[in-house]
Parts: structure tokens; sequence; C-alpha cells
DNA sequence: TGAAAAGTTGACGCTTGTTCATCTTTTCCA
DNA sequence: TGGAAAAGATGAACAAGCGTCAACTTTTCA
């Protein structure tokens, strides 16, 4: 699928092993867990793709559970940069909407590409959510974009909690929709998502 | 917390044996979850907690996995009658939409009171979602009530699809973040849910 | 009433998880 | 540049937990 975004400087040799190290536990870790699904995957399954030994493993994660929280954490990581960009260049909430959810809807897309074009075969990360730090860190700047941009005063009383969480759910729910058509309609989801949130929003200020 | 609905006939003596050890495991599975989280748990856990040998676990569920997901299920299967409910009353979609955000929101209230009157212990089942067949087929009810009750015509394109979607995306997200307050605000989660897709729907149509 | 069917039991063998003493590689400073 | 110290990898060994199954108990039914 996709490697970890790495850090800028190629440091010593030591740190350079351990990131790519790292890296190839979760590369293995997303083959196996799309080919056998989460419960029936074991570390061994995992280490036994890499190079590496057993005990290894334990150096960088503490469990089968970890791991797998490493993976949806390292999307959210990913995921963080292209939001940035939409909120640099967006100057009202319709273009940061549209912005926000092409961008989510696209990045889901290239991220299940290689699964999708051979199609498919177990999914095990589509259907089952998790929240992680850095996915939790992601809503908080949603909420904090939507409040500036919005720029709700004293007495607009938007419930921008559930604001987020209804634009969030949203595009989580919608997500798994459309990556079970054919073909993947990136737009359609985009306009649909972010017409449906403008009007509603407007509609409760 | 709550126990699964009971099938109307008490039959025969064997037939009750199993519903009631298949309870008395989903019943144990649920409160171990919730104490040390699912990866935690181990199947000799659940089982501990019933007066069932280990063996037993095997003639009801395949795995920890399974019965996770018999729980996740179970929930369902409880709520399809009070969405039934709904639909039977409600004769238009304003109504429809605030009876069922109502009645899910008040349903999830209920089935996490025993949970957050001791203070959220670790909530293993929060944050964490999974689809499994009872599910679905809520969400095809409900997409069913969307197009009956808005009586979606030929050159309507409204993507009901999306439409359902979305609307049970809103449902899920509001839902995790709606517990976390406190005073629980079904009401105001309600409201918020049901105008928000009334007036987005509207402008797609 | 008794024989067959259904279901339960828990000890056992085997898979998987986790640790750790030992070895290899890298760092860094004289 | 040499070599001691630190960091980290290794995999065999041990521990924990899984899932099976032969023997046993309970229920059914003719």
């Amino acid at each position: 699928m996709t490697a970890t975004l790495t850090p800028p400087a190629p440091q010593g040799k030591r740190e350079r092993a351990k990131a790519a190290n790292r890296d190839a536990i979760l590369e293995a870790a997303r083959a196996v867990f799309a080919e056998l699904g989460y419960e029936a995957t074991n570390i061994r399954d995992i280490i036994r793709r890499t190079d590496l030994a057993a005990g290894t493993f334990y150096n960088y994660f503490r469990s089968k559970e970890e791991v797998f929280e490493a993976i949806a954490d390292d999307s959210a990581v990913r995921f963080r940069p292209l939001l940035a960009d939409i909120r640099a260049t967006a100057t009202n909430f319709p273009d940061y909407l549209e912005g926000a959810y092409r961008a989510y809807f696209s990045f889901l897309a290239e991220q299940n590409e290689a699964a999708i074009a051979q199609g498919a075969p177990h999914m095990a990360l589509i259907g089952v959510r998790i929240d992680t730090p850095e996915m939790q860190a992601v809503s908080e700047e949603i909420r904090s974009d939507i409040e500036r941009i919005l720029d709700l005063g004293e007495h607009d009383d938007l419930d921008l909690d559930y604001c987020t969480a209804a634009a969030i759910g949203i595009a989580r729910e919608m997500g798994d929709h459309m990556l079970k058509r054919r073909p993947i309609d990136v737009d359609g989801a985009t306009r649909f998502a972010s017409s449906l949130v403008l009007k509603g929003v407007a509609s409760l200020r």
C-alpha cells in the first residue's frame, strides 16, 4: 500500500534502521490484516513477512492491537497535511467544506486502491473503526477550522461539537459506501456531502 | 446490562437451557469487555463469569470475535422494533426523521446507562464500530423508509444510498459525542440531527 | 422405562504470545 | 583510528491461552 511519511533528515544509521523496521512491520501488518482479517492474524504471521525476528516485534509494538492502531494513526498522520492545504486555501465555508470532503474521499480512494484493484479480498479495515489520538487531533482541527471560518459569534448558538461530529460522521459512512461503488465516484460523494452540510448548517444558525 | 430479547414460547427444557447459556455468555462477555477491553479479554475470562465449562463456549461461538459481533448484533435486534414503531406512526419526513433519531439516541443512552452511572470505566464498545448482518438490515430498512416517505419519483435524483449513509453516519458520530456530555442530552442531539438532515436533504432534491 | 440424542465437561495437546541471555552493529570519544 | 560502551536484534525457551474430544450427564420420545 503506502509507506509511512519519512521524517525529513536521514539521520544516523541506527535511527534509519529503526524507522525502516517500524515501517516494515506496519507494511507487513497491513498486508496480513487485509488478507486474513484482524482476528485470524497473529504476530508471527506479521513478523514472517519481514526479515526480522519475533522478539524484535516487541521493541516496536506491545500487541497486535497496538499495530492495528498504529496503522490507523498512520493514515491520520498522512491526511493532516492534505487538510492543512485546504485550510490554507479556502476563504469561505463552502470552499472549505468542499475541499475537505474532496480531500478525504480522494485520500480514501487512494488508500484502498490496491485492495480495490485486486477485487478486495478481505477489506479487513473497512467496517471496523477505531479512534486513535491522531484521529482525534484531526477532529479537533476540523472543529476549530469550522469555528474560525464560520466566524461564530457569542450568540450564534450553533452547536460546534455536534456540527463537527455530524460532518465527520457523514464522511466516514459515505466513504464506506463510495468505496463499494464502481466506478469510484469521488466527485459525486463530495458534492453530495458538501451541499448537505452546507444547507443543513445554514438552517441551524 | 440488558438480557437478550426472549423468544415468545418457553419450549422444551433443552431449548430453554440453550437460550439461557447463550445469554449467559453474552452477558458475561459484555461485562468483561467493558471491564478489560476487547484485546485484554480472553475466552476463559468470559466463561469464568458463567457456571459453564470452557468447552461449552465453543458450542455457541467460534471465537471471541464472534461473541463481540453477537453483542453488536443483539443491539440491532433490540433496536428494530423501536424503529418499526416510528415507521408505523410517522406520516411525513420530518416526523420520521425526528422520531428515528430520538429512538436511536434514547436507545443509545439506555444501553450505556450502567457504564455511565459507574463513571465509564473502560467504554470498550465506544469508538470501535463493527458492521453486523442485523445492523445492515437496519440500514436497509431505513433506506426503504426514506424512499417511501419521501415518495421519490423517477426524476428525483436524490442519491438514496448516500442519503441513508449520511443520516446514519450523523447518528453514529453524534451518538458518541452525546454520550460524552453530562447531562446526556437526547433532546438536543435529536433536534440538531433531524433539522440538519431535513434542511440539507430538502436542498438536494 | 430405557435407549438414543443432545449437550456438557475439563484435561490435554498444540498454537501463539512474550521474555531474555547472548550476539551483532553502531556510536563516539580519546 | 581503535576500542569500549550503548543500542538493538536474535531466536530458543518458557508461559499463556486456545480448541478438541472422549467420557459423562441430562433430556427426549416412543
